[in-house]
DNA sequence: ATAGAATCTGACATTGATGTCAGGTTCAAC
DNA sequence: GTTGAACCTGACATCAATGTCAGATTCTAT
């Protein structure tokens, strides 16, 4: 497919779609013509892609840890060298404590939102 | 306390809480000579703000949630506006959406974590 | 062949919290 | 009072993904 249905389906714009082959993140085929031409599998890697970066790694990590993915291919993956576990694990970490914070703000929220609510009546 | 103190007990640069204040998130007391005295709630209130940063909240947002919580100051906390009410559901519900977006990313780490760890022998 | 939609590259702007630096003032201890 | 640490303000820099725009090229349908 081409990068506007790309776009389309994963609700990437292209300009991003187009920024993650920069970083070599994601690879595309070209038309004779030099236009990209994504696979069927581009839709899942963005989606990953994308929640890799929502959960704050930088593409450079990015692109360091996606080799390593077994579902991203269907061909073998490569095995993360010890400095990128190292890494891996320190975002992990990073990960777990970026989630109780994210449940103890979200507690926050809700008890805001609660009182309004029974003010007004819900 | 004094800025320092408080920075070295919430782990949030000077510059970040200038800017707090700057952004009225954080009020203090001035000595005689101008020097921000802050009250020992302060400490609290910093770890907070930094939890709702991290939640992704920017800090127009923040300054007009804080008002509305009850354990914030002892007083009498402020009732949310329908508008803020709106708006701290939308960011509910985007909280909720990364945490989700953040436990799968955890799982695909650990994923590539377990793979290494396995091959060298943990 | 041609028109209009889609895509290309490249450059510049934006966002928002935070880092950093400079020059000056205040505080606390001796 | 003096000195060194801590603090003040203000300005400018940074980061990294993304937005946006311009001008050119390609694709697709008629």
């Amino acid at each position: 497919m081409r990068i506007g249905e790309l776009a389309l389906r994963t609700g990437v714009s292209e300009r991003s779609l187009r920024y993650y082959e920069q970083q070599g993140l994601l690879a595309a085929e070209r038309t004779a013509g030099g236009h990209r031409e994504y696979p069927e599998a581009a839709v899942d890697r963005v989606i990953r892609i994308q929640e890799l970066f929502a959960a704050g790694l930088r593409s450079k990590t990015i692109a360091r840890l996606l080799p390593c993915l077994r579902d991203t291919d269907g061909g073998p993956s490569e095995i993360a060298t010890p400095k990128l576990v190292d890494d891996l694990v320190a975002e992990r970490d990073r990960i777990d404590r970026m989630i109780i914070e994210l449940t103890s703000s979200r507690e926050v929220l809700d008890e805001v939102i609660d009182a309004a609510s029974r003010r007004t009546g819900s």
